[in-house]
DNA sequence: AAGCAGTGGGAATGCGCTTTCCCGATACAG
DNA sequence: CTGTATCGGGAAAGCGCATTCCCACTGCTT
């Protein structure tokens, strides 16, 4: 038995179909009252639930958002996905989820899906990479996501713009300060810390690992500070642990030749201050060390980037950067809205690194936080 | 500019429509290889990308599935996703999110919203209640669901079927052996605890904190082991926190007395073991223990119960019950593909507590396990 | 050589709904 | 009292596609 349908309704009301559509979906021309009732009783008795689909195909809309994301169970995506939920909810859309793992070619895919579901409009999370392997995916992505835009779908990007997008009507950027924000954090732990800075990265060309890099390194330098060594690795916790594990040696290295040097108690010398540019890698770079049977902060201080949720249980407390993760999901979505607000990023670009398209698309303003923890306490 | 149809398609190749469609989308039909050329040719050069809408309207089938999750970032319901969108990718299907928060009435309104999109299937993750209050919304989140159903609609419900379902064709049940589990993490525990045990449960009425609560109390008994006391709170961190909290006082209250009467060291006496009905909880508590400077496990003991992921990283490490929470969501999706696999879970009802409908519908079998870790420990 | 199944393509219909467009009826001004 | 707006409802034309039916044609068989 197929749900019933509107001509059904109208039939049981006695009425055509045109009038029942009227009066069960928001039109601007409202039947009477009595007709009303009666079609929306029939449309109760019959159980009517409108068909979306053939909703969406004669008004050429679809009340979808589709959002993409590397990974739906990591952190970072879920609370960033709870705000597109929430914002969706306000603009009574549902969301479509895709998750991509974070590749180009994927992430294209899902653009294409989404658009042949006539999404109104997409939001796409995770950073946008350089990479040569990637050169070819990110150019047909951009093509991709410039069709859609062109059909008169919005887009929002969060973190960095996708590159080679030409950036058309309808194109959204919700740019995070990661350069700044990153600085800010070098220069507070730079104040602190007397030791030598590690930083653990992603791999070379993704940009919000390369800004964050970029800022920390800056951050040092406004200090005085010589700057940070750099370690490469994969974006998540493994690439986290693995670095961790490459510098318990290193600090052990130290640590030896500290004391067989002052044959004392001068240690804090060569202690490692370490960033990871997520709070992922954070965590998988402090695991690493207490497998290795280093202390934090005793032994190294860390400090991650994001603030995501997991933080909260965490031990030590890890210093990172408080970004409103959810706040972002929502300003994203909005920015997709018909009347979406899209005050452009004001301001200075700093180190004018913004290497996006002709222009970067519509921006939102966020603002993150510094945010000291025990983790990278020196004393007490 | 709207994207380009079919039909335009089909006028550049010089085709007509029919034959258009026959060669861009899956049809039993194979027009010859040279038209089949053109017409590619033709929709590439457009840009063409099929109107998902219209498809479904046609084939009357969206390839949507449906996903119903209280909140998309905790960490129990992101791995089902992660899981459900695994699934989903396998039968090149999209998933459809919707977070309710657990209140019935929002899972109806999410379930006839995707009635609307004519989603395939739906999937349910998230504890089914029979408070009072939430009555009246189970019954019509039920009937909500027989309708989806008898339209032809599949839905697979995670951990308890949905009370009042009548389970009609389509609707699987992937049960998690909660009480079984809960029963087994009782009887390793009391085997190497000699302490008093406590329960941090969930709302009274909501069936997965109630069968685990019940499976360890069982569990208890069959060791010989007096029942534990149950404290009810919220299902989430907060509630274990609160617990964790008035727990604290007792701890501290039993220390007390147990070192005036004993003016000794036999302190392990009266030590309190915690077992939260979920890790979210389990966390929240431990979090509140810590901060009244109690350490685990030496002032008391804690279980809970999922294995999230977040308790990879969660110290000390937490004991709990590993459940398959990707898997179960693969199953879950599964289950409601056309050819889903439908074994009903096999063997004895245990303690007759399936207070199903009539029939609880075809079900998955899923296997935990429980899973001792250092917040247990009673020596070293 | 005529009849046949088989093949490959097109015309037409319908999926369920929205939205003009149209028309009769009522209300109002002149 | 007639002419013109206005309102409330219905008929019909799509929205973009899949699919059924139909037809022209090929390559066989007997």
């Amino acid at each position: 038995m197929a749900a019933s349908t509107l001509t059904e309704v109208a039939r049981l009301a006695g009425v055509s179909p045109a009038t029942a559509s009227r009066v069960l979906n928001g039109s601007a021309r409202k039947p009477g009252q009595d007709i009303a009732d009666r079609v929306r009783q029939a449309a109760d008795s019959l159980g009517y639930i409108p068909n979306a689909q053939a909703q969406g195909l004669a008004k050429s809309s679809s009340g979808l958002i589709g959002l993409i994301v590397h990974d739906i169970a990591d952190p970072y995506f879920a609370a960033i996905a709870r705000g597109v939920q929430e914002a969706a909810r306000e603009q009574r859309k549902m969301v479509l989820l895709a998750t991509t793992g974070g590749a180009p070619a994927e992430e294209r895919e899902a653009v294409a899906a989404f658009a042949a579901r006539r999404a109104d409009s997409i939001v796409i999370a995770g950073s946008r990479s350089s990479q040569p392997e990637n050169q070819e995916g990110n150019a047909e992505l951009a093509a991709e996501l410039d069709r859609y835009c062109r059909n008169g779908g919005r887009v929002a990007v969060v973190g960095h713009p996708v590159v080679g997008a030409t950036a058309p009507e309808g194109y959204h950027v919700v740019a995070v300060p990661n350069q700044e924000l990153a600085a800010a954090l070098a220069g507070k732990l730079a104040s602190g810390q007397d030791g030598d800075f590690v930083i653990i990265g992603g791999p070379d060309g993704l940009f919000t690992s390369d800004d964050r890099i970029r800022g920390f390194q800056e951050g040092l330098a406004a200090a005085g500070r010589k700057p940070a060594e750099v370690l490469r690795t994969a974006f998540n916790r493994a690439g986290g642990y693995e670095a961790g594990l490459k510098l318990a040696d290193m600090i052990k290295a130290r640590q030896a030749e500290s004391r067989q040097a002052d044959s004392g108690e001068e240690a804090g010398r060569g202690k490692l201050c370490i960033f990871a540019v997520n709070d992922v890698m954070a965590i998988g770079a402090a695991a690493a060390l207490r497998e290795q049977g280093l202390r934090i902060p005793r032994d190294a201080t860390i400090a991650g980037f994001d603030d995501i949720e997991t933080l909260r249980d965490f031990r030590p407390a890890l210093s990172t950067v408080r970004l409103p993760l959810e706040e972002i999901g929502r300003l994203a979505t909005r920015a997709t809205a018909p009347g979406g607000a899209s005050a452009r990023e004001p301001g200075e670009n700093g180190s004018g690194s913004t290497e996006a398209g002709p222009d970067g698309g519509r921006q939102q303003p966020i603002t993150g936080e510094v945010t000291l923890r025990r983790s990278t306490e020196t004393t007490a």
